[in-house]
RNA sequence: UGGGCCGUCGCCAAGCGGUAAGGCACCGGGUUUUGAUCCCGGCAUUCGCAGGUUCGAAUCCUGCCGGCCCAGCCA
């Protein structure tokens, strides 16, 4: 897949800054949360940081922002440091916010001593109101103007554990009737005891902001460029005031870009874990879920997945990418890289009468039309076949329509082109077994004299293979769920079909040795791969369906009600 | 006039004063033992709107309109 360096932005900023000598190598960090699994917003940011890092022969660092202990686990950095790795990226450094804690502590210091940092000991509530609103000024904290001596001596029995949850807090001293809400004395500091830290354990009690620790760590890690998403606009000030108050040598660019936004999906971390807690998926890598987990179960490449970061491109506006990109992208993989195979969904038995009982014929199929150095795999052909049901109705609905009928032909896909004699129904007139004949002249070359335009895919009743295959939809029935205040709860819009199994599915024989996460293109289905969960059955998801002109054409000539 | 940001085709997005790239989607037509792929063609006289500057404006200026973000001791 072509992989042209793409143009942004960001990257033209860069441009400059290496143009005019301000920095001689760039240096980037992707800085996740260990609180969830990572999605394919996060594959946008990865794929920038990262990317950026490898067209410019700079750097690029994974730091986990890990300074909530009560949020944080470790399951979390494992799945993420995976993510990442198969997403097709090594970092130049692991790196967490937490290995910084005592150097943060020690700036912390720093600011009280300049009489810009200080203990306050209003509430939550307190200092909510304290802060005034939008509109409105704040005023300052009974506790501001304490003396450094003070400050000193209460941080550093905050760290000592000799006061509460929530009883005091070290704030920056900036200017609490700033229009910005941000700089009106925000709070650097929280005391949280009793709480394990997955990498500091008990170490500490206090643990510092992320407005505090971003610009720090990434001043420490001498990041070059900060890129992040359009929420932290308003937090650059701040960045900036943090670095430009303490002493230290480095002062890293804070850019904003916007988060991706794809429809008929919830992209939200706490909505994500909504549906795993819930149970409304299977997991954090349900194939349904927008997570890199859920797309790598489902199929997806890391290079589709890079190639839809391509394509989205970066910047500053709002946007809603439609779900067809992304599966454009994992289609044009698959189109020239996935073996051809059979499968039958929805088994119907066809008998064909004139073909002798006991024989079976091995045919020697290619495994990709186009790309002969595929190689060819045998395909076993017998007296009972299955087709789909699908593919057969008593009457043809209109000339367009080119599968097969009563009295009707149709190719079997890569053998012969049969014929429906006779059909068999039970006792509720439902159609259940066709009985048919087949024409000997017609493997490989066309009949004499008619043209049989309809070709179906087939597998050998005896030979073939029970598979239960699942077919996905959209996890979201509504295009923008976090956006639609018409209803209460976004679940409400949950697609009750974003999955449906086909538990009696047969498949050709090849397919029984098909790897974990193998991935194949089942003819006239769409792509598939091998459940890499369900390991002791032979069970197949479906990455994407083919694209499908007669479904568009059906609803034309006979629109769903 | 709280502050910050954004508005180019249905969706994403180039464009940076010289006369609207590209992708997805969509609509034709051709090839085809996958209603797939592939091929060929179509798809913004116009850049949120209104003025202004200029020989020339999506690009510069002014004013409107619309949308997003901010009042966590979350990130």
């Amino acid at each position: 897949m072509e992989e042209s360096k793409p143009t942004n932005f960001i990257r033209s900023i860069i441009d400059e800054d290496l143009a005019a000598g301000r920095i001689q190598q760039v240096v980037t960090r992707f800085p996740p949360e260990p609180n969830g699994y990572l999605h394919i917003g996060h594959a946008k940011s990865i794929v920038l940081n990262f990317g950026i890092a490898q067209d410019y022969h700079g750097r690029c660092n994974l730091r986990f922002d890990d300074t909530n202990p009560a949020k944080e686990e470790e399951e979390f950095v494992a799945a993420i440091e995976h993510d990442v790795q198969w997403l097709g990226y090594q970092w130049d450094e692991l790196r967490f916010a937490s290995d910084y804690f005592e150097q943060l502590y020690t700036y912390a210091i720093e600011l009280i001593e300049k009489g810009l940092a200080y203990v306050c000991e209003l509430s939550a509530e307190q200092t909510r109101a304290y802060r005034g609103t939008l509109k409105e000024p704040g005023k300052n904290s009974p506790y501001r103007d304490r003396s450094v001596a003070e400050n000193l001596d209460l941080f550093q029995r905050m760290r000592a554990g000799e006061f509460e949850d929530g009883s005091r807090v070290l704030r920056a001293k900036i200017d609490m009737a700033s229009p910005n809400m941000n700089m009106r004395d925000p709070v650097l500091y929280r005391i949280r005891r009793g709480l394990i830290h997955h990498q500091t354990g008990d170490a500490w009690c206090l643990y510092p902001m992320y407005d505090f620790t971003h610009p720090i760590s990434d001043a420490l890690e001498g990041i070059t460029h900060s890129l992040c998403t359009l929420e932290f606009e308003d937090h650059r000030p701040l960045y900036d005031w943090v670095l430009e108050h303490i002493t230290i040598a480095c002062h890293p660019r804070q850019i904003e870009f916007s988060r991706l936004n794809l429809q008929y999906t919830v992209m939200s971390k706490r909505k994500l874990t909504q549906l795993v807690d819930e149970g409304l998926v299977e997991g954090w890598d349900d194939p349904r879920m927008p997570t890199i987990a859920g797309l790598r179960r489902r199929g997806y490449t890391p290079a589709s997945i890079r190639e839809f970061c391509r394509r989205i491109g970066i910047t500053k506006s709002d946007n809603s990418v439609e779900m067809e990109l992304l599966e454009s992208c994992i289609r044009e993989e698959l189109e020239v890289s996935a073996p051809r195979r059979m499968a039958v969904l929805r088994p119907l038995k066809l008998t064909l009468s004139n073909y002798p009982e006991d024989k079976v014929e091995s045919l020697t199929v290619v495994n990709h039309p186009k790309r002969e150095e595929m190689g060819t795999r045998a395909l076993p052909f017998s007296r009972e076949i299955y087709i789909d049901r699908h593919d057969f109705t008593e009457v043809a609905p209109n000339k367009k329509f080119k599968r097969l009928v009563t009295g009707g032909e149709v190719r079997l896909r890569y053998g012969y082109v049969v014929r429906c004699d006779e059909v068999i129904k039970n006792a509720a007139g439902e159609v259940v077994e066709l009985i048919g004949s087949y024409d000997p002249q017609t493997l490989g070359k066309n009949p004499q004299g008619r043209k049989v335009k309809g070709v179906i895919h087939w597998v050998s009743a005896e030979h073939g293979l029970p598979a239960e295959i699942r077919v996905y939809d959209r996890l979201l029935s509504h295009p923008a769920p976090d956006s639609d205040k018409s209803v209460e709860d976004w679940k409400t819009h949950l697609n009750p079909r974003s999955l449906i199994r086909y538990t009696e599915a047969r498949v050709e024989p090849a397919l029984g040795e098909a790897e974990s996460l193998a991935r194949f293109q089942f003819e006239r289905e769409g792509y598939f791969c091998r459940d890499s969960a369900a390991t002791d059955s032979l069970v197949f998801n479906q990455v994407v369906a083919l694209r499908d002109t007669w479904a568009k054409i059906a609803q034309v000539i006979n629109p769903a009600p």
